[in-house]
DNA sequence: GAATTATTGTGTATAAATTACACTTTAAAT
DNA sequence: ATTTAAAGTGTAATTTATACACAATAATTC
């Protein structure tokens, strides 16, 4: 709302709202950050332990409450910097959960917020409750309403990185095509015709050939690549037509 | 968060936090509506006169606080009712918008929801703060942050209107082709070709021709059809690739 | 240093989708 | 009967997506 609200036929005045603002019309905010890396060719997802007496023992997403003189995103960042140390990351809001018994204890609404990290280039430094990676895909139940919140999460993942090139954070700064069909093949969960991959990443004409080759692997090394985003950010993006 | 706060390395207690709920980490929080419609050829959305006194005279979208007891669909599809009459609607959260100082008075945090009316199928009943309908195009300046929100709004139904049939619940049970592509023209703000739009929405295969045709058009009249949602459920939604 | 291994890198033919574009038909109104 | 305004329709050209196989390369092994 804002400021009028109808109820029952009855406008309310502002000052009528101003006391049901001060009194019980309040919820605690919470913000829940799903920290996306990607390591091995496998998704992962950064998780904590809870220690809520509720889920012992259960696998909880990384959050904590909005401060009464802090904004969401800020939140968002603060609670992934205090998390990881990190702050240079892609950060995007995804949805809000506020069904009322979400919280065990009191009603707690919490906004999602998504982010994708460089599992080798941000090793964690706090460890702090078991924070570590979890292969996405072999997590079957965690705290509170967490479980659903990382399937909405992971199914605009799924959706975003094929309109943006978000998948990029997740790989080193330089890195073969293998690496980055591995990557969209692990997030989207299917296989790609690598020849068709390749025609398609050229053709959009944002992949820089650094002039280097893959070094340590067993056979033939790849040529090295970076993105080019500044070149990404000038294009036009292109009509997508209407399609169900 | 929802259980284990880590500020400054320190690792609080679920009694702490308890008390924290309990106490200062509140905030007021609404749900704001964004109810668009579709009439003359134009996209309209719903909005009435602030009555506070920082944003007089402002418009501003439909909004109440979120009650105790209520989840947050609840509370969205109740302000729909309120104001409207209606419930059998799309209904759709969009974003949550948390600024410090977006309300004047309080904190107050407000997700916004988004929904399509058939304007014609559902006159409004209530009128209270000059309640009615605006050209979206029209509107420039609005109460709080909602030029925002609703900005968000109609950038996000721009995309989905695209990748899934939204678009119907806003035209007659019966519309005619022209009817469909006057509405994607306005939502989309572009020109299409007819025939292909034609040809397009034909090779779908949801439409139904229901052997009627339009009357008290002063030309020759078009064919009338409905969208088979059934026939939409079931089909499979189709592979598409990557393009930034 | 020859053979083996594993993966890179490349091209083409076919099918499908998108685009651009103009004339005839129809019903109502005059 | 004529006018008016929009409905309805098809094709050729272009672009995009798909399916598919073999030679080149660097490292490793013998």
């Amino acid at each position: 709302m804002d400021q009028s609200i109808v109820e029952n036929k009855k406008i309310k005045t502002f000052k009528t709202i101003q006391s049901e603002v001060e009194s019980i019309n309040r919820v605690a905010l919470s913000v829940d950050c799903v920290i996306f890396g990607f390591d091995e060719n496998k998704l992962k997802v950064l998780l904590i332990r809870s220690d809520l007496k509720k889920y012992l023992g259960k696998w909880s997403l990384l959050g904590d409450l909005v401060r009464p003189d802090e904004d969401l995103d800020e939140a968002a960042y603060r609670i992934l910097k205090q998390r990881t140390g990190l702050s240079d990351v892609f950060l995007e809001q995804v949805e809000t959960f506020g069904a009322v018994n979400r919280h065990p204890a009191n009603r707690v609404v919490t906004v999602a917020y998504c982010t994708l990290l460089n599992i080798q280039h941000h090793k964690l430094k706090i460890l702090d409750n078991e924070l570590h990676w979890h292969d996405v895909d072999s997590i079957t139940e965690m705290a509170f309403d967490h479980k659903a919140i990382l399937d909405t999460s992971y199914c605009r993942l799924q959706k975003r990185v094929k309109e943006h090139p978000l998948g990029f954070s997740l790989l080193p700064s330089k890195f073969s095509l293998r690496e980055l069909q591995n990557l969209y093949e692990a997030i989207l969960n299917i296989k790609l015709d690598r020849r068709n991959f390749r025609k398609k990443f050229f053709s959009m004409d944002f992949l820089v050939d650094l002039g280097e080759i893959e070094t340590e692997v067993p056979h033939r090394p790849g040529k090295l690549y970076k993105f080019d985003y500044a070149k990404y950010e000038k294009s036009q993006k292109k009509w997508t037509g209407i399609a169900f």
